[in-house]
DNA sequence: GTAAAATGTCAAGGCTTTTTCACGATTTTT
DNA sequence: AAAAATCGTGAAAAAGCCTTGACATTTTAC
């Protein structure tokens, strides 16, 4: 998977965005033609793609529509033209945002920005030193991975996605277990236990997840 | 969780826009100044916040930057202001589209609709009568919940991101189970079974999950 | 058509996770 | 300060999941 797809048929404003790029860290390809973006596209796929409009052959809106069929990988369209309608027309068409050619590379290289931290850190919940991805169900503590079983992985998003409110016993058991779950609530004292092994520096004197006495837990 | 909170000192407007967005189908909240809005925010969060720029008070930019700082729910700046530097700063700043007053409400609906398929449909993998979250780990055949151990769900997922590719079943053993493993190929056999039974109308003439013979298997 | 190779099936077992139980420690109430 | 309520702990039982091996079935090659 490529991070950057550049479809851009001037080679040489191309290969300076693809300097500027991979200076930061993100691997890129460039397609100088819609067709090649598209076989691009197909065999690697792409977490981002930014769009010229203007193109030999097959135009930057096509690609758009057909990309868009399959996915919805961000596109940024890039345009020469300055009529309102393709704007529009792009963004509406699915792009998820639009700059208009000749541009200040650091304003783009700020939108591509915006567009990775919405787009791919939105499943991921930090806290300090602490990190949880929600879809690849993995933990990180100082960047090291933390294994935890399935149950302690839902209380602890759970409680981190309340993070300093307190949530009482009733309510986590009926979000973890179900309400018609035949356990009892001493499971979650249970499991509490061992998520303060895991997540926390010191289990004995908790500092993240805390009790609150008569009611339930908070993270804070 | 509202879906869509509605930032506009406005009320005539904003009533009028919050109808339209009801009728499809979204939970709405209305908030006429930025504190209000904040404090909506905080108190029960939103998918996606439609954000008047020109407000009493606090205004617009202010509120966009206070809840980018905690988390990167989308936002959609309205604005009746022309100017380019306002555009881009609100862009810059993390807004995820703009647009100007007045506004074609169309074309609103239709932005709306865009960001919400971009943002919240991108961990849904479906095909036909399937659907799978990777986020909750939960499978839907004909919207009915389908009970998926761990092991079954990452092959799942890993055969239909790559519909119609055959995969063999080395590249399989290892993208589940780890190159290191010390399990045998047999393994994933039976998987693929318990898999066909879950999600195969006829396990026994399974149509989804093929067998490649000599190679591997694919999900068509 | 037959043998060889590859895949499918079933049930048993082992391992991990989850729950329960009993008891000790801590906090709150009286 | 004692009693009551609540929470924490460790071990063991229970449940669920994963793996394995033996054998059946299907496909391929000759």
């Amino acid at each position: 998977m490529i991070d950057i797809l550049i479809v851009e048929d001037n080679k040489e404003l191309a290969g300076l965005l693809c300097d500027f790029l991979r200076a930061e860290n993100y691997t890129v390809s460039i397609a100088d033609t819609g067709e090649k973006a598209l076989s691009l596209y197909e065999k690697y796929g792409a977490k981002l793609i930014v769009l010229d409009i203007m193109l030999p052959g097959m135009d930057g809106f096509a690609v758009c529509r057909k990309i868009r069929k399959e996915s919805n990988t961000p596109i940024l369209i890039v345009s020469a033209k300055t009529e309102k309608e393709d704007k529009l027309s792009g963004l509406i068409l699915g792009a998820d945002d639009y700059i208009e050619k000749p541009y200040d590379i650091d304003i783009l290289l700020a939108k591509i920005g915006g567009i990775f931290k919405r787009r791919y850190a939105i499943d991921e919940i930090t806290d300090g030193c602490l990190r949880v991805n929600k879809v690849s169900q993995a933990v990180y503590k100082n960047d090291c991975p933390v294994e935890m079983t399935a149950k302690e992985f839902d209380l602890l998003v759970l409680l981190m996605e309340n993070q300093g409110k307190t949530l009482n016993k009733d309510y986590i058991f009926n979000q973890i277990w179900g309400s018609d779950s035949l356990s009892e609530q001493q499971t979650l004292t249970v499991h509490i236990k061992w998520l303060r092994q895991k997540i926390e520096d010191d289990p004995k004197n908790p500092k993240k997840i805390q009790t609150v006495w008569g009611v339930g837990y908070k993270y804070i």
